[in-house]
DNA sequence: GCAACAATGTACGAAATGGTACGTTCAGTC
DNA sequence: GACTGAACGTACCATTTCGTACATTGTTGC
């Protein structure tokens, strides 16, 4: 039933701009605050489309479906974490103001990004499937630590952190307590009838876990 | 016949075919798995039907909708961990020791219980909206930090503890070193190819954990 | 034994949802 | 300007999925 006499010249002379770049990229946005806010199977392509200026089947288009949307919108917060990431610069401090800043900077990197912090927690109920099929996101992270172990090495080195740690490990505590401030905020608040994500309980807990990794890196008294 | 005060009617040891009980269980039972694996929207209620003995008819029997049931699953999943926890009993042990116990136990249990970790993860997700329906575990959790809390005044009493602290934060700490350790075990094992689920890890990362909060509480040096 | 209610099985409906068929427009090339 | 492939719009399909209507069986009180 082709209407054959409805010519398709749109009413007003809106002329389509492509666009493929912003497309992608708006897409992307979209399918990233759906995602992080609903999950791999709570997402609804539906909805990513709506709230896009494209449609349903530009998702399509550009990414086959919708696993393969979740992916890249994983892969993409990855790249833009690590791209704040190496922004740090280190180098040229004293291992002990070095890693209080590490530390500081960590907790308030995942403090501001959610959407990040809650994508990770939604791989891993999918048991890290999709990062797992990412070479990108395995090279991306591979020289994270390098940083912490520069800068563990030096203090060691220079008698301020006691020997025998593990730069991964290290990682992991500051990770953990960084990460759980975020990941855990609602159940934790409601439970405990805390409001934490308060700017003056946050900055509470940021002294707690900076003071807390650098008491654990601290040498043993001992009086050498 | 008059009825008499106990409740003494049911036998409840061999019904053939009518048992509420015991059906209202088995789908609670698979609920949990179901829900822990994939999450609410992610999990189909016509799967749970069929892993039950029961029918797909009978989980909206006891269990009026998805939503609903999700929660019962949280609530029964409280519980369980609450009861366990419960076991410990701390009063009569040095602080030090007590404090060690508690970070070692919560470590182990946290680790043995990843159904429970993994719906917490979950309900995060959530933004924490369920609980937030639930006076039930709202009121199990309203005795959770006191255990710590008496510990650690005695601690501070008999001078092993500095302090300052304040018992909802340190709870706050164990928590999330312990928590991490289930939650995030997926990506950060696939990203640093170090296979943190292996007992060997494990242990050491219990180690780490309990020696870090240990050597937070304990007094500054200092030499009164 | 029999009413009354609780417990359960079967089949089905309506909406949601991932994905596609097919046609149209844009932009660069000759 | 004609041609071509990339970019895009609209309508639609097949299946899944939550939930329910209806019939049936067990159980309990009298």
């Amino acid at each position: 039933m082709t209407l054959s006499s409805t010519k398709a010249s749109p009413p007003a002379a809106r002329r389509r701009k492509n666009d493929p770049e912003s497309v992608r990229a708006d897409i992307l946005a979209v399918a990233t605050q759906e995602f992080s806010e609903k999950g791999l199977s709570g997402a609804r392509i539906d909805e990513i489309a709506e709230k896009t200026r494209a449609s349903k089947r530009m998702i399509y288009y550009y990414f086959s479906d919708k696993e393969t949307l979740y992916l890249h919108t994983l892969e993409a917060a990855y790249q833009k974490v690590r791209l704040q990431e190496a922004e740090l610069n280190l180098d040229h401090l004293a291992p002990l103001e070095a890693l209080s800043r590490l530390v500081r900077f960590t907790f308030r990197h995942h403090a501001k990004n959610p959407d990040f912090i809650r994508l990770v927690m939604i791989e891993n109920i999918h048991h890290g499937r999709f990062l797992a099929q990412s070479e990108l996101i395995q090279s991306l992270n591979a020289g994270v630590i390098d940083v912490l172990s520069s800068v563990y090495s030096r203090g060691v080195e220079e008698g301020c952190f006691r020997e025998g740690l593990d730069s991964r490990e290290l990682h992991w505590l500051i990770s953990a307590l960084s990460f759980f401030n975020v990941s855990n905020q609602h159940t934790f608040s409601r439970i405990f009838d805390w409001h934490q994500a308060a700017p003056e309980n946050q900055q509470k807990l940021e002294e707690h876990v900076t003071e807390m990794v650098l008491r654990y890196v601290r040498p043993d008294k001992a009086s050498a």
